[in-house]
This record gives structure tokens, C-alpha cells and sequence, in this order.
DNA sequence: TGTACATCAGTGAACGCGCGTTCACTGATGTAC
DNA sequence: TGTACATCAGTGAACGCGCGTTCACTGATGTAC
């Protein structure tokens, strides 16, 4: 049976064939209209065109559902922040501010995914797989700040790890309350993007990484 | 009937006498243990000592009381944020450091509120109230950067309300990312008000707001 | 001070709903021979 | 190539549950006279 078999939701008569994958996405759209919280396994289901016990066949439960759609959307942050990085090319400083771009781009473009990683309550602890994928996000973090702080070596760099939390929290301060969609948007005549930008040249003029033009 | 006469439950028989209140601090301390969005008006309710239907005397529906504990909660975080400015005594930077502390203190011992307010996917176009208590604790925020701006008249002042984005925009990351009891805690050997300090240090510094020492 | 009465703030039963999950089942698939 | 059979990945009915909300009600309160 081919692929030109399937039906107009991709199902190949009783057997789905794909139905993990479906599973995932359709629990990405209901995420992204109504929170991670108010994601259910029943709806996925339907979404997805199967009945409410079919889910059970690929994951253990909802939470393991919404689980996997966290570390997956780990493992595409880092990707993608890896891929802006590009190993500091043209420059580390313009490299960074690229990342910045990929942070707010990915909270943007796949909001679900960002959800279920920072606003689930999932806990890092209950899952090693979640836990590799969310540590493997932010060693990138880790790495770009420890190249950018490199550029400037006698500067007044903090202590390792301090300037990648840095980076980290304006960023998500940043996605979580002027992204797009979010309650503070309205309020704010600027992108994310450029608040973002001016509030890292700002920090890195305070690092002494780039100079104070005057 | 005097308040002796009340019970363990601080109710005077039929009439509970303070039920509006005891809904209020009831939602917090649910909303504190499972989130705004896994927070029932039926539960407060039996929390609070009466039956379900009791709230609705009260409150529209639960989501009219949600949005009360955001604006209460909006309300006190200004309160707390201008006591922590004191008007800029005894002096700018001082107390805008206060300011920074006192943030984070109200997301620790206020997380129902702060998620309430910044979590529960509120709309202030919902409601007049929510939107002229949550303006009210912006306003705060921008006239204390507005203050330590002027401190240093002539520096590379961002425009106006800008700073207060960036400040408001790091105190939340890290409140959410690194304050007790969030995910990414466990990773991190610093408290929030350490990250934030020398965070908002670096940042003033970049601003030429106080100088770089070397 | 005592009484009638309007109003207020509760009760408890009931409604329909959607959820997570289990279970015995069955249709489809693929492999051994 | 054909057949028997194990395994896989679905079904659909059922379960118990808690929820938000409505409704007619009633006990308690407070006010007018």
C-alpha cells in the first residue's frame, strides 16, 4: 500500500500509519489556542481523526504526550539557535545578535512548543530524556555567551555561567511578555526583536564588550 | 452577634460573613499548589466552607474571580514596588536596587498572584479594572527608571519607556525562570536576587548610568 | 422594645459536559514455511 | 505464490470523576414603624 492510498487526513483505512506524528501536531495546535493546561488527550484524539484510546497505543499517558512535545521542542530550540549561531559567523557579535532573533523567532513561530517547555510545570526531573534535550538547549546558550565574552578578554566579564542566565532571562522576559499575542504587546510601540537588540548592546556595552560610543 | 461567636472557620452559622475574601485568599493558595489554570471555583469554594453554588453570590464566574486576584495582586505589586522606591531615598541607585529585590520578593511570596497576572492568560481588555491596576504597576516601574535615568543626565539614555522594558522584561525572565521552586532552579548556584543584581549592574553600566570600574 | 417584612447570602440537588483511562475486541499487517 | 498465525494498532463502549452553572429554596439579618 502506498502513500497515494491514504485518505484526506493521511490515514490508510484502519491503521493510521502515522499517528504518533499526527498525535504530536495536533497537540501543538490546541496548545497554541488554549495553553498547555488546557491541552486534552481526548481532543488530540479527535483532531487527529482517531478514537480517545487510540493515544494509548503511543504514549503512556497525557502528560507523557505533552512531555514528548517539550523535549522535541527542545531539541528544535537548540537546533535553531545552533543554526543562527553559526559558529560565529560573520562575527560573534553579529552572530549573537542573530541568536537573540532565533530565541523570540522560535517563541513566535512554534508558541506551543515553547509553552510546553517553560509554562507545562513539567518537571525536568521526571523525565531524563526532558532533561538532556532542555540541558543541551541551554549548553548553546552557555557556548555563545562564553564566545561573545572571549571577544573582550580583559573586560569586566562575570563569573562563567551568570552571563548566559543573563542573556536567558531577557529573553524570555522579553517572548513571554512582548512576543507576539502576549498581554503586554498592545502596550508597546516596539518589536520584540528591537527591544531585545537594544537591551543586549546595552548589557554588552556594560560588559565592556563593545564600546561606549559618545 | 460579635466576632466571638464565629467558628475554627471563621463563619458565623448560615451566614459566613467574609465569604468574598475567604473565596480570594482560598484561589491563591489553590493557584499557589497547581497553577491558574488547574484551579476550581468548586474547590475554593469547599476550601472556603460552603457549597458550590456559594461563590456565584459573589463573584460572575470563575473567571471574574481569576481576575480579581490579578488585579489585587496588580495592586499590591504596585504598592510593594513604590514602597521599595521610597521615593528614591536614600538615593537613586539604592533604592532601584530595592525595587529589583522587592520584585522578585512579591513573585516568591505571591505566586498566585504573580500567575494570576502574568500566566493565567488574562486579557485587560477584559476588564477596565484589570488594565487600570496592571498600567498602575507599570507606571511605577517607569518612573523609577525614569529617576535613576536622571541621575546621570547627559549618558546614552535609551528612549523613555524603554529601559523600563528592559528592567521589567529581566526581573520577570529570571522570576520565572530561576526564583524558588521554577523549573531551572535546581540548575543554577545563585539566587535571583544575585542574578538580578548584577544583571541590572552591567545593564546601568552600559547605560553610563554608573561607572565601569577596572 | 417588639413585630412585620424585605432583602441578603447561604443551601443542596440537579443538569449536561468533557475528561482520562481501561477493557475486551477486531481489522490489518507482516513473517515463516 | 499461498497459507497459517502472531503481532500490531486501531475501535467503541463503559467507568467514575469533578467541573461550572442554574434553580427553587430557606435561614439570617436589618430596617420601618
Amino acid at each position: 500500500m502506498t502513500n497515494r492510498d491514504r485518505d484526506e487526513r493521511g490515514r490508510r483505512g484502519y491503521h493510521h500509519g502515522n499517528l504518533r506524528q499526527a498525535l504530536l501536531d495536533a497537540a501543538r495546535q490546541l496548545i497554541k489556542q488554549q495553553g498547555a493546561a488546557g491541552f486534552s488527550l481526548t481532543e488530540a484524539a479527535r483532531l487527529a481523526g482517531v478514537s480517545a484510546a487510540a493515544p494509548y497505543r503511543h504514549f503512556r499517558d497525557r502528560e507523557a504526550l505533552l512531555a514528548q512535545v517539550a523535549i522535541s521542542g527542545f531539541e528544535q530550540f537548540a537546533d535553531r539557535l545552533e543554526a543562527a549561531w553559526n559558529d560565529g559567523v560573520p562575527s560573534p557579535l553579529q552572530a549573537f545578535e542573530n541568536v537573540g532573533r532565533a530565541y523570540l523567532a522560535f517563541a513566535r513561530d512554534e508558541p506551543a512548543s515553547y509553552s510546553a517547555m517553560f509554562e507545562a510545570g513539567l518537571s525536568v526531573d521526571d523525565s531524563p530524556e526532558l532533561k538532556a534535550a532542555a540541558d543541551r538547549a541551554f549548553d548553546v546558550l552557555r557556548r555563545v555567551t562564553a564566545a561573545v565574552a572571549q571577544t573582550a578578554p580583559q573586560a569586566n566579564l562575570p563569573p562563567g555561567a551568570l552571563m548566559s542566565l543573563h542573556v536567558w532571562a531577557m529573553s524570555h522576559g522579553i517572548a513571554t511578555l512582548f512576543g507576539d499575542g502576549k498581554p503586554c504587546r498592545g502596550k508597546v510601540p516596539l518589536t520584540a526583536d528591537e527591544i531585545l537588540d537594544a537591551g543586549m548592546l546595552i548589557y554588552l556595552r556594560g560588559l565592556g564588550i563593545i564600546p561606549t560610543e559618545k
